[in-house]
DNA sequence: GATGTGTAGCTCTTGGTC
DNA sequence: GACCAAGAGCTACACATC
C-alpha cells in the first residue's frame, strides 16, 4: 500500500513493459518447481502465460481437445483389446510369459507347473540394491528453502517496502540489443 | 500338458482328470483330488471378489479338519501350498492376488484363534490342533521362503506380502520358523525392487512390538527399529520411506527420525506427517519445543499447496478439536511468550475456521486484567480484521484511541518501572495494534504520540518493539515530514541528554573537526575523490588484498576518514548553518549509538520522500558518519546500513557515496561486504547508471570488478549469494549489459565450487529463467554466451572425471548433457512472457546457441562430450520461420562434421534426424518467401533487399570474412550498429579509429584460422596489446584502476597467468574490447570469426570466475606459467 | 536414460445416512 | 451439521519399454 516506487510507475521502454506483476507470477508459478536449482532441475512444461489475447486460448484449447481426442481412442482401442481378451479368459493359456495377466486364474489347471519358475535357481541375476544406494548423506531431506519469488527479487535488499525502479533508459536498451540478434 | 517326467516329490502334478492315472491308489487318489478340487474350488471363487470370504474361510478350515480327519493333513497342506505357487505369479497391480492374500490371511487368522481357544480350553499348547496349526504354518511359510529369492521380482514381491499379512494376522510363531523368516525378510529389505523392499518392511514392522514383552526378542527388536530408521533415512525410493514412516514403532528414540520426513523430498511424506503421524499423537506438547516450532513453520510454507493444508488442517480442525474449541487453552499450550510460530497457528485459525471469529469479544473489563495468551490473542484478532476488512468487529471490539493510549500506559508503567516481564510482553502486543490502530480522534492521537514518544525517548528498547514504535509514530505523525521530525527529535534529544550526562571535553575533538576539514577542502579542489583515496593508498588491489589484516584494517580506516572528509567538504553547503555541526563526536556510548542508529534506521526504512536536505544532512553528520568510523564492527554495519538508506532518499548522495560502499565491498569483514553490496545493488536498481561514470562519479568498472571478485570468493558464501542476486536483478533491469560479467554470472552457477552454496543456487535457480525468460533481448543475451559456457563446463568436467582436476569430486559437477539441456531450455523463446507465438517462432534464440556451438565444436576435447552434443540435437527446436542462412550454416556446419568426424551410429541418427527436419525447414522457408514476394508487389522488395542482405552476409559468412559491412541481420538494430556498447562514455569516441584496428586483426586471426592453426597465445597477447593502446587513448579521464595499470604497464606483462589471477584489471580490457569490436560483431555474429573473438575475449574475461579450475579450461594454454 | 503409460494418493463433489 | 461412501479428476511418481 505505501509503496512509492511500484512497477507501474516505470517507463514503457524495455523490460518495464514487459514486468508487470501478472507477469511476475508466471515466474512464480512456473518456477516453484525449480527451486532447487542445477542438481534437480529437469525440463519440465511451462503454462502459457495469459496473455488474454484468444489466439493463445484457441491454440492451447484445441491442442488440449486433439491430445484429449487422441488419448480417448487410445484408450477405447486399449479397453476392447483387453476385453477382446477378457472373453479368450483362462481358456487361453499364454506360455510366453509365466505372470498371470488375466481376469481370473483356474486354479484347477495344472497344465504347467509354477514351481519350475517360483523355485527357479536365481543363477547369476542380481536381486539386491546396489550398495551405492542403500546410503544416502542427504537423507532425502530438502535444502533450506529460501523461497525467492518475483516479489522478493524485485524488492530492495535494505528496504524492502520500495521495488526496483526498472529504470531502463534507451542507452542501455541499445546496449543490451548490441551483439544480440533480433528476429 | 501335463508332463510325465516330471516326478520331483513336492511337485506332485495332478491333472483335471485325476483318477486316469495312478492305478492302484484310487481310494487315496479319490481323496487326495477331492481335497485338491475342493480348495481349487474355494481359491477359484475367492479370488474374483471379497465378499463371501468369510465363508471360503470356514468352507477351508472345513476341508481342513475333513482331510485331519482322515490323516490327510498333509496333502491339506501340499495341495494348499500348490494353490498358492499359481498365486505368486500374479502381478502386483492385479487385485486377483490381493484376494487370494487376504484369504488366506483370513484363513490362518481363523484356525489360529480357534488353536487359541483350544489351548486355553485344554490349557496346553500340545494338543493336536495347535500341532496341526503349527504344522501347517511351518509347512506353507517354509515353502514360499523357498521362493523369496527368486529372480523375478513379482513371486518376491508376493512371498514377502504372504510372510507380511500372515505375520499380521498371527500372535505366536516357532521360534525356528520365526528365526529363518527373520533372516530371510532382513535380506529383502535391501531387495532391489521397492515393492519388495515395502512388503520386507511391513514384516519388519512386525519384529519390533515385543520389545517391553520378552527381554530376549530385545536384540531383534532393536535391529529391526535400526533397520527402519536406516531405511527411512536412507531408502531412494520414497514409498519405501513412507512405509518405513508409517509403520516405525513411536518412541523418544524414533519420532525425531519420523518427524525428521518433514523435509523428506517427497511431497506425499512431507503431507503425511501432518495428516497422519501429528494427528495420531494425543498431545503435541510432547514434542520438543523446537521440532515442534520448525514442523509448523515448514509446514506453513511448503513449496507444495496440499502439505500447507495438511499443516492447517491439522492446526485448525485436529488441534482445536483436542482443546475442545478453547483457543486459550490452544495459545497455552503454544506457550505464546517464546513462541515463534503462534502467530501463524492463530492466523490459520481465523482463515479456516470462520465461526470462532463470531465468538471471539474483548469486554472492556478483559482489557485491564490482559494474560499474555489474551493480548497476543487481541494482537492477531486486531491483525486479520484489518487484513479482511472486518470493520464492524473492530467496532465492537476495540474502542477509541485515547482509551488504547491509556491501557497502554498502564502495561509500559509495568512493563518499564516495574520491570514485569508479562507486562513488557502485553506492552508489546499492545503496541502493535497501537501501530495499525485508527486515530482519527485528535486526542487519541495525541496521548498516544506522547506516549510512544516518551517511550522511545526514555527507555532502551530492543530492536523489534524499537520498530514497532517508529511504525506507530509513522502512523501518528501529520505527514512524513511530520514523521522525520519527530524522529529525529527524539535520536537529538537522546543525545543530547548523553552528551549533557557525559561531560565530553570537546575541544579535542573539535580540532580534530578543523582538521578534517582542510582535508575536505582539499578534497573539493581536487574534485577527485580517487586521487585522494590512492593517496591513502587503498587501492582495490589484489596484491594488496592477500596481505594480512592489520595492513587491511588500516587502509580500511583511512578509507573511512577520506570517505568523511569527502563528506564534510560536501556537505559542507548545507552544514554552515547547522548548529549541531560541533557534536560530530563519536563519543556517544556505544548503547545510545545503536539505540540512535536503530531507530533511524527504522524510520529510513519506511520514509518514502527525503526530508529538507538540513534534516538530512545533519542525521549523516552527527549520526551516521560517526558510526560508519567508529570500530565497532556492529555500529559500523548499522552506520552503512542507515548511509545506504539515505542514498536510497537522495541521488547525488548515493553518487558521493558510492566510493565508500565500494570500499566497504572489498576492504569491509563478512557482514559489512554484505551489507555495503547490497547497498551499491539498492542503488543501481533505484538510479540507474546514472550514479556512475561522470564528472566525480565512480568508474563503473571499478564496480563491475569488485562483483566479480565477489562473486569467485566462495569464502563468503553470503556474499556470493548477494553478487548472484543483486547482478541477477541488475541484469534483469538492464542497467548491467557486460556480456563477460553475465557469462561469469552463469558460470558460477554452475561452477562445483559453489556446489554448497544453497542460497546462492537458489538464487540462482530462481533469477535466471526470469531473466532469461522476461525479455527476448535477454534470451538473445543468453544465446550469446551459452556455447562458450557449455563450452568450459565441459572441459572442467573432464578434468575432473580424468582425475587432472582433484579439487572436486566427480559427481560435484553437473554433467555437460545435463548443462546442454538447461542451456537449451533458458533459450527457448516458448517461454518468453509476453512474446507471441508467431515472434517465438520467428525467434533465433536457440539456433544461434547451436550455430555458435557448431563452430567451436572440433575444439571440445572430450569424446563422450562430443557424442552428447550431437545426440542432444533434436532438443533444438526447429520450424520454417527460423532465419534461412542461419539454418543453413548449421546444415553445412553438421553436413561437415558428417564427414569429417568419425561418428558412431547413434549419432549418425540424431543428425540425420535433425538434418531431415532442418532440410525440410529451410525448403519450406524458401517457398514462404516466394509466396510472399508474389502476393504482395509492395513487401516483394524489402523482402528481397532483405533476402539478399541476409544472403551477402551469410556468404561472406561462409567464406569466413569479416568484411566491415554494417548490415545487420535485422534492420533494427541497425540503428545501435554504431553505439559503442561501453560503460564510459569517453571511449566511445574511439570508436571508428579502434574500429578499423579491429577488422584488420579480425581478418588476421580469419586467415590464420583458415589455415587450420591457432596460436593462442598469441592472440591473447594480442588482445593485452589492443587493450593497452585502447587504454592510452582514454587516458585523462578519471580510472579507477589507473594505478593498477600503470603498475602493470611497468612491470611489463607478468604473464597471462597472472593476469587470470588478477581478475580486476581483466574487466578493464574486455571491456575495452567490446568497446572496439561490438560493431563488426554484429554483422559476423554467426560466421567462425566470431570464434575467435569470443575466444580471445574468454581467456581474458573469466580468469577469476570460478577460481583456477576455470583456467584451465580456458583456451589459452598457461602452461608456461605454471 | 529417455520415453510414454499406469497408478497411488490425494482432493473435491455428490448423495445419502445418522 | 457431521459423517461417510462413491465417483471423478488431478498430479507426481512408478513402471515398462525401447
Amino acid at each position: 500500500s505505501d509503496i512509492t516506487n511500484t512497477m507501474s510507475v516505470i517507463s514503457d521502454e524495455g523490460i518495464s513493459a514487459v514486468l508487470d506483476m501478472d507477469a511476475l507470477s508466471y515466474f512464480d508459478d512456473n518456477l516453484k518447481k525449480s527451486w532447487r536449482g542445477r542438481d534437480h532441475w529437469k525440463v519440465t512444461n511451462w503454462k502459457k502465460f495469459n496473455t488474454n489475447t484468444s489466439n493463445d486460448n484457441n491454440n492451447t484449447t484445441a491442442d488440449a481437445s486433439t491430445t484429449a481426442a487422441a488419448a480417448a481412442t487410445t484408450t477405447t482401442t486399449t479397453t476392447t483389446t483387453t476385453n477382446n481378451n477378457n472373453v479368450g479368459d483362462h481358456s487361453d493359456d499364454d506360455n510366453s510369459s509365466p505372470i498371470i495377466d488375466k481376469k481370473q486364474i483356474d486354479f484347477f489347471d495344472f497344465s504347467t507347473n509354477p514351481e519350475d519358475i517360483i523355485f527357479e535357481s536365481r543363477k547369476k541375476s542380481r536381486i539386491d540394491m546396489p550398495l551405492k544406494d542403500r546410503e544416502n548423506e542427504t537423507h532425502y531431506l530438502l535444502p533450506n528453502d529460501f523461497h525467492f519469488t518475483a516479489d522478493k527479487i524485485t524488492r530492495l535488499f535494505i528496504k524492502p517496502t520500495v521495488r526496483m525502479a526498472f529504470i531502463s533508459k534507451r542507452e542501455n536498451l541499445k546496449k543490451l540489443s548490441k551483439g544480440g540478434y533480433k528476429s | 500338458m501335463m508332463s510325465s517326467n516330471d516326478n520331483s516329490s513336492s511337485s506332485v502334478i495332478n491333472q483335471d482328470i485325476p483318477s486316469s492315472s495312478q492305478e492302484g491308489y484310487l481310494t487315496e487318489n479319490t481323496i487326495d483330488q477331492q481335497i485338491f478340487r475342493s480348495i481349487a474350488d474355494v481359491f477359484q471363487k475367492a479370488q474374483l471378489t471379497y465378499a463371501g470370504h468369510r465363508k471360503h474361510v470356514a468352507i477351508l478350515r472345513k476341508i481342513q479338519m475333513k482331510a485331519y480327519q482322515q490323516n490327510y493333513d498333509e496333502i491339506f497342506n501340499l495341495w494348499f501350498c500348490k494353490m498358492i505357487s499359481k498365486v505368486l505369479l500374479i502381478k502386483k497391480t492385479d487385485p486377483l492376488g490381493d484376494r487370494i492374500v487376504r484369504l488366506v490371511a483370513g484363513f490362518i487368522a481363523s484356525w489360529e484363534k480357534h488353536v487359541i481357544k483350544v489351548n486355553e480350553e485344554l490349557g496346553n499348547d500340545t494338543n493336536d490342533e495347535a500341532l496341526g496349526f503349527s504344522k501347517f504354518l511351518n509347512t506353507f511359510m517354509r515353502y514360499i521362503l523357498r521362493a523369496i529369492e527368486c529372480k523375478n521380482k513379482i513371486i518376491r514381491y508376493r512371498v514377502t506380502q504372504f510372510i507380511a499379512i500372515i505375520m499380521d494376522n498371527i500372535t505366536e510363531i516357532d521360534e525356528e520358523l520365526f528365526d529363518i523368516l527373520s533372516w530371510s525378510i532382513s535380506k529383502r529389505v535391501t531387495d532391489k525392487e521397492p515393492s519388495v523392499r515395502i512388503q520386507a518392511i511391513f514384516c519388519m514392522t512386525k519384529f519390533q512390538n515385543d520389545e517391553e514383552v520378552d527381554n530376549s526378542d530385545n536384540d531383534s527388536d532393536i535391529n529391526a527399529i535400526k533397520t527402519l530408521i536406516k531405511i527411512l533415512r536412507n531408502d531412494p525410493a520414497p514409498e519405501v520411506r513412507r512405509a518405513s514412516m508409517l509403520n516405525l514403532i513411536q518412541n523418544n528414540d524414533t519420532v525425531p527420525f519420523i518427524l525428521e520426513r518433514i523435509r523428506d523430498v517427497n511431497v506425499i511424506n512431507r503431507r503425511l506427517i501432518f495428516s497422519r503421524v501429528l494427528k495420531n499423537f494425543d498431545d503435541f506438547t510432547m514434542i520438543n519445543r523446537n521440532i515442534l516450532e520448525k514442523l509448523i513453520t515448514w509446514g506453513m510454507e511448503d513449496r507444495e499447496e496440499s502439505v500447507r493444508r495438511a499443516c492447517s488442517n491439522l492446526i485448525s480442525h485436529h488441534w482445536l478439536n483436542k482443546v475442545n474449541g478453547d483457543i486459550m487453552k490452544l495459545l497455552k499450550k503454544l506457550n505464546v511468550t517464546k513462541s515463534s510460530i503462534a502467530n501463524k497457528v492463530l492466523m490459520t485459525l481465523f482463515r479456516n475456521r470462520h465461526d470462532i471469529i463470531e465468538k471471539i469479544t474483548f469486554p472492556k473489563e478483559v482489557w485491564q486484567n490482559l494474560t499474555p495468551e489474551v493480548s497476543f490473542l487481541l494482537k492477531v484478532f486486531y491483525q486479520y480484521c484489518l487484513e479482511n476488512d472486518l470493520q464492524s468487529v473492530i467496532e465492537d471490539n476495540f474502542f477509541e484511541s485515547a482509551e488504547l493510549a491509556t491501557i497502554i500506559k498502564l502495561y509500559a508503567n509495568g512493563a518499564f518501572e516495574e520491570k514485569n516481564e508479562e507486562d513488557l510482553f502485553i506492552f508489546q502486543q499492545l503496541l502493535d495494534v497501537a501501530s495499525k490502530y485508527d486515530y482519527s480522534d485528535e486526542i487519541g492521537r495525541r496521548d498516544m504520540l506522547n506516549l510512544v514518544r516518551n517511550i522511545l525517548f526514555t527507555q532502551i528498547l530492543d530492536q523489534q518493539t524499537t520498530k514497532l514504535s517508529i511504525n506507530t509514530l509513522k502512523k501518528l505523525a501529520i505527514n512524513e515530514k511530520d514523521f522525520i521530525a519527530i524522529t529525529i527529535d527524539i535520536i537529538q534529544d537522546i543525545r543530547d541528554e548523553q552528551i549533557e550526562n557525559g561531560e565530553i571535553s570537546n575541544t579535542d575533538n573539535l580540532s580534530e573537526v578543523e582538521e578534517l576539514e582542510e582535508n575536505g577542502k582539499d578534497n573539493k579542489t581536487d574534485t577527485n575523490i580517487k586521487n585522494s583515496l590512492n593517496k591513502n593508498g587503498i587501492i582495490g588491489d589484489d596484491v594488496k588484498e592477500t596481505e594480512d589484516d592489520s595492513v587491511a584494517i588500516e587502509s580500511f580506516a583511512s578509507a573511512v576518514d577520506g570517505y568523511v572528509n569527502q563528506s564534510l567538504a560536501n556537505s559542507s553547503r548545507i552544514s554552515e548553518s547547522n548548529v549541531s555541526q560541533s557534536l560530530i563526536v563519536d563519543d556517544l556510548d556505544e548503547t545510545t549509538l545503536v539505540r540512535c542508529l536503530n531507530m533511524s534506521r527504522y524510520m529510513l526504512e519506511i520514509v518514502e520522500e527525503p526530508a529538507d536536505s538540513i534534516t538530512m544532512s545533519s542525521l549523516i553528520d552527527t549520526l551516521i558518519t560517526p558510526a560508519v568510523r567508529n570500530t565497532d564492527p556492529d555500529i559500523r554495519n548499522l552506520g552503512i546500513r542507515n548511509l545506504g538508506l539515505c542514498c536510497l532518499l537522495d541521488i547525488e548522495l548515493a553518487t558521493e557515496n558510492m566510493y565508500i560502499l565500494g570500499m566497504c565491498v572489498s576492504k569491509g569483514n563478512p557482514t559489512l561486504k554484505k551489507i555495503a553490496l547490497e547497498v551499491i545493488v539498492d542503488i543501481f536498481s533505484l538510479y540507474g547508471t546514472k550514479i556512475v561514470d561522470g564528472e566525480g562519479k565512480v568508474d563503473s568498472l571499478s564496480i563491475h570488478k569488485i562483483f566479480y571478485r565477489v562473486l569467485k570468493n566462495a569464502d563468503h558464501p553470503e556474499c556470493q549469494s548477494v553478487a548472484a542476486e543483486g547482478l541477477c536483478k541488475l541484469f534483469l533491469c538492464d542497467t548491467f549489459v557486460d556480456d563477460d560479467l553475465f557469462e561469469t554470472l552463469i558460470l558460477s552457477y554452475f561452477s562445483p565450487a559453489n556446489q554448497d552454496n544453497e542460497l546462492l543456487i537458489q538464487a540462482f535457480a530462481f533469477c535466471l529463467p526470469v531473466y532469461c525468460y522476461s525479455h527476448i533481448q535477454h534470451q538473445e543475451k543468453m544465446a550469446k554466451i551459452a556455447a562458450d559456457v557449455l563450452f568450459r563446463l565441459s572441459m572442467l568436467w573432464s578434468d575432473i572425471q580424468s582425475g587432472e582436476d582433484s579439487s572436486y569430486s566427480n559427481d560435484s559437477m553437473l554433467k555437460p548433457s545435463k548443462i546442454l539441456q538447461q542451456l537449451v531450455d533458458w533459450v527457448d523463446p516458448f517461454r518468453v512472457v509476453k512474446l507471441s507465438e508467431e515472434d517465438a517462432l520467428r525467434s533465433n534464440t536457440q539456433l544461434e546457441f547451436l550455430h555458435v556451438l557448431l563452430q567451436i565444436f572440433e575444439r571440445f576435447e572430450n569424446k563422450n562430450v562430443k557424442k552428447m552434443i550431437l545426440t542432444s540435437l533434436n532438443r533444438f527446436k526447429v520450424c520454417k520461420e527460423k532465419d534461412l542462412k542461419l539454418m543453413m550454416n548449421i546444415r553445412e556446419s553438421l553436413e561437415d562434421i558428417l564427414e569429417n568426424d568419425p561418428i558412431d551410429k547413434v549419432c549418425i541418427n540424431s543428425m540425420n534426424k535433425f538434418l531431415t527436419d532442418l532440410s525440410k525447414c529451410i525448403e519450406e522457408n524458401d517457398q514462404s518467401v516466394e509466396n510472399s514476394s508474389h502476393t504482395n508487389e509492395e513487401e516483394e522488395e524489402d523482402e528481397e533487399e532483405h533476402e539478399q542482405e541476409k544472403k551477402e552476409e551469410y556468404s561472406n559468412l561462409q567464406e569466413e570474412q569479416t568484411t566491415a559491412t554494417n548490415k545487420e541481420f535485422n534492420n533494427n538494430i541497425k540503428d545501435n550498429a554504431n553505439i559503442s556498447f561501453i560503460m564510459n562514455s569517453k571511449i566511445s569516441d574511439l570508436g571508428g579509429v579502434g574500429e578499423e584496428k579491429e577488422k584488420e586483426k579480425e581478418k588476421e586471426k580469419e586467415k590464420e584460422k583458415e589455415k587450420g592453426k591457432f596460436d593462442d597465445d598469441l592472440i591473447s597477447t594480442k588482445g593485452i596489446k589492443r587493450r593497452r593502446e585502447s587504454n592510452s587513448d582514454s587516458e585523462g579521464e578519471e580510472h579507477f584502476d589507473d594505478a593498477i595499470d600503470k603498475k602493470e604497464d611497468n612491470s611489463e606483462n607478468k604473464g597471462l597467468v597472472n593476469q587470470k589471477l588478477e581478475g580486476s584489471d581483466s574487466v578493464d580490457f574486455r571491456i575495452n574490447d567490446i568497446a572496439l569490436s561490438t560493431t563488426d560483431y554484429n554483422a559476423t555474429t554467426p560466421s567462425g570469426s566470431n570464434l575467435n573473438h569470443q575466444k580471445k575475449n574468454v581467456s581474458f574475461a573469466f580468469p577469476d570466475v570460478s577460481s583456477d579450475e576455470l583456467s584451465s579450461v580456458s583456451y589459452v594454454d598457461n602452461n608456461d606459467e605454471n
